[in-house]
DNA sequence: TGTATTTTTCTTGTCGACAAGAAGTCGGCA
DNA sequence: TGCCGACTTCTTGTCGACAAGAAAAATACA
């Protein structure tokens, strides 16, 4: 808001993505919490850019249901949908599921020590309690096992789900505690042990027992968070 | 190209979706072939709109992987990727499974209607030998299961990837016999019975199956058209 | 005559300005 | 005092024009 941004002038093509990438991070880490008005206006003095390239990536946003736009009102960050939460739960289970598969049945050379890497990163958050670290790592971490599967339009889909996922994790961090990310690490490890032997059954699996583990942990924040609430009427 | 498409003024904001739905379709139907230049210049005189909103229209488009926008160059209609058709079987089969699968179990009021007047539409088209009307009735009667199942996720994946399929029937559909659409009728009469009955085990058993028909009619096509031409040369 | 280089042309990318639509504001009236 | 309607203002939607980049064409040179 009170940033200005770049007076760099931008290569022709690149303003676009520089400006759909900051707002997606922004929107995915709550920078800009759901609801949050997006004044075209604003950001074209905050990238010091045109109201057209701003508007190309608004579209692009929109088109994500990152963002949604009121006709000729107004344009807002998308609200979470818990209302969808169950059908969210559902597919990102399955892509949970499939993509391991996938990565088990079609992992090629290199794919191992990609997701090996994400797996270290995922760790080291771990190591330093760096509760935001872990669930950006932790999508990281899927999305290269699911890019080993060789299939993008699970991939695509994937990361869309883990990444509004990211958006509800961040809701409620704060109830992040330390002993089941630290299950996590060991999960993450037997599922990479599956992949590499080509055990799509056992990846199968341990996908199915990880994403119930994750679909559990948020269902349990929200809760709490609820009883916190119910219990400040009192 | 020829055609002047409408001198009538939109209504403020209607311009965009009339684009975006009029290319979509002659995308899809393959009016507009893979690898058709698109001309903002044309449009923009075709539709009586300026760029802008034409612009907005194609970056929707490109959003969803019709359109292919070389920077600073051209954008040109989507190739069918064939390399990845293993992927695309795959998603589509999957999807065909879950959906059909949530259609059994979440399916409400209503939804069995619905689901009816597509399928009647497709007797119809399989009746007139209209096979264009098929390819798009099919489409129209799975979504229609998808919608039953209440799973946004599944229904805008499903539908791209129908969508996708059309354009690769529409490539070969000269090719069509009347035997397999129909045997799709029956096919879709015994899933109709599944999914009335909540019986989701063989909705997902029959919509395997179903699927499964569909790709090795697409393999064919294919095959059988890669022979046509191997057979030229001679 | 063939190749390298400059020029032209064409399409996309960006800009600043104007128009339309909706919410909020202000004033009038019962 | 409360409600209805005109007005103002603010944001989005659209427009026409200009700039940049790349392919194609034309030209110069060996």
């Amino acid at each position: 808001m009170d940033e200005t941004e770049k007076l760099q002038t931008y290569r022709r093509g690149s303003g676009v993505s520089t400006v759909y990438e900051t707002l997606r991070n922004e929107i995915i880490e709550l920078k800009l919490p759901p609801g949050s008005p997006i004044d075209e206006q604003q950001l074209s003095d905050r990238f010091a850019l045109s109201r057209t390239p701003i508007r190309e990536a608004l579209v692009r946003l929109a088109a994500e249901g990152l963002i949604t736009t009121l006709t000729n009102r107004a344009t807002i960050v998308s609200n979470i949908d818990f209302l969808g939460l169950p059908e969210f739960f559902d597919a990102l289970t399955l892509m949970y599921r499939v993509t391991t598969r996938l990565a088990a049945a079609n992992h090629a050379e290199g794919d191992i020590a990609t997701i090996r890497i994400q797996q270290k990163a995922f760790e080291l958050a771990v190591a330093n309690r760096d509760v935001l670290g872990m669930i950006s790592t932790n999508r990281d971490f899927h999305i290269a096992i699911a890019q080993a599967g060789r299939n993008r339009y699970y991939v695509e889909l994937f990361t869309r789900l883990l990444d509004e996922g990211r958006r509800i994790l961040r809701l409620y961090y704060s109830s992040f505690n330390d002993v089941l990310p630290r299950q996590y690490v060991g999960e993450h490890e037997e599922m990479i042990q599956a992949i590499i032997n080509r055990d799509v059954a056992l990846a199968d699996r341990l996908a199915s027992a990880h994403a119930d583990q994750i679909v559990r942990q948020i269902r349990s924040y929200i809760t709490a968070d609820s009883r916190q609430n119910a219990s400040l009427a009192l």
